[in-house]
DNA sequence: CAGTCGCGTGACGCACCCGTGACACTCCCG
DNA sequence: CGGGAGTGTCACGGGTGCGTCACGCGACTG
């Protein structure tokens, strides 16, 4: 099975080089020259992972990326993020827009490889995606984006996706708003707590006869009930 | 999931190296350079687990430790302790203030790094000595804000809940109503003392026959039975 | 043994927390 | 351009957690 890199960059060159380091490491690369490319390509392509630069005309990296994470056919795919300054790097993860790891420029292409080496063996290995959650008659298929209760799917928004899956991977412990706003939107969002409950609210809705197994702990926060 | 690691160190040559060797381990570092932002830091971004040099400016290792153990939000998070001098070491874990581990100045990146991956997976399989304590016939499990004594799950508030958690915490020794006020409600709370004795008398009732556990000291304060 | 201080107990009312419905806004897509 | 879906915010209302007070018993003191 060959493994397919998307690389996104504007520069040529730069496409050139890359291109041909991981033909040489036994990958299969294909390119794009910008962000709308870039998105079209993932989605027919399906690559394995994705090398996308953060200077980009017209759509930058983390435009890309936070749509990449909203389209379901793609959510899945690794990002590894190249930044040309150091100071970017803070923005890039800080903003916790998907990237699964980042390099800064000038950069060796054969680092480059050992952190795709790293992303892809962390994706099959499935130890962070861990890919097939189930909870009492809930299942979570990350990858596909779907979500059974018992035989029947049902259908989630985005936000509502992430955060079931969230409260699902820590089943039984207390999370509390904050800590929830920090990893379903992002921190630094200036959101109102409150809007965690109405986004539980609608997934209680749909997860009905299911709904008993998200808790709320007064004072706290919620909790996904169940063993670990 | 990346994993956040808090590194607090008033160099920044030592920030930035450990921050490399971090990345490079596949965490995601954050970074305090004294003991006020560090509490800071620590409280909004939740890291998975904390670095910290004993010796610091202003505020030191010690206190910032003992101020993060007495933070809800923040005392299941696992602290590794930095000290210049072997000397030290003993007043770290001698005073038993809570860090799950140290390593001596000056110490090889690598093995710090096999030390933090210890200390997660510690609290992931959840059996660190801050996240669950167990006195007698009460278990208190923080992650999951559930209590049982012997085998019957009992139902805390929140303001319960900390309580007892805080005189578990400190076994043994006595607490003022004064320190107990400060330490679960906050510091500057214009609360009646005397309020303690009512959230202690619905901790008893609910503790059933545990309830001795929790002794009157008259005149001082209260005290969780139990040695260590 | 009487007086006093400290603590347990029950009751009460306020304040807060959370569920809920409604609404405005922003993207998309037709 | 218009309509629909997704999402963040707000106001409202009910339930309950929680702080306070008064009372009385038990313990310690002189």
């Amino acid at each position: 099975m060959k493994t397919k890199i998307l690389v996104v960059d504007d520069e040529p060159d730069a496409l050139e080089v890359l291109g041909f380091k991981l033909r040489e490491a036994g990958f299969t690369p294909i390119f794009a020259r910008d962000g709308a490319r870039a998105i079209a390509v993932a989605r027919e392509e399906h690559p394995d992972l994705i090398v996308l630069d953060l200077m980009l005309p017209e759509v930058d990296g983390l435009e890309v990326c936070k749509i990449l994470r909203r389209d379901a056919s793609t959510s899945s795919i690794p990002v590894i993020m190249l930044t040309a300054r150091a100071a970017e790097m803070d923005r890039v993860l800080g903003l916790e827009l998907g990237a699964d790891d980042y390099m800064t420029k000038p950069f060796s292409p054969r680092e480059l490889v050992i952190r795709i080496r790293k992303q892809l063996a962390r994706a099959r290995a499935g130890d962070e995606p861990g890919s097939h959650l189930r909870v009492g008659e809930i299942q979570i298929d990350v990858p596909r984006h779907a979500v059974q209760v018992g035989t029947r799917g049902i259908t989630l928004t985005a936000t509502e996706f992430r955060l079931l899956e969230i409260l699902a991977r820590r089943r039984g412990r207390v999370q509390s708003r904050d800590r929830l706003l920090q990893d379903v939107w992002g921190y630094e969002n200036p959101i109102d707590s409150r809007t965690v409950d109405t986004h539980m609210r609608r997934l209680r809705e749909k997860l009905g006869t299911a709904a008993p197994l998200l808790e709320t702990v007064r004072g706290v926060g919620y909790r996904f009930a169940g063993e670990d």
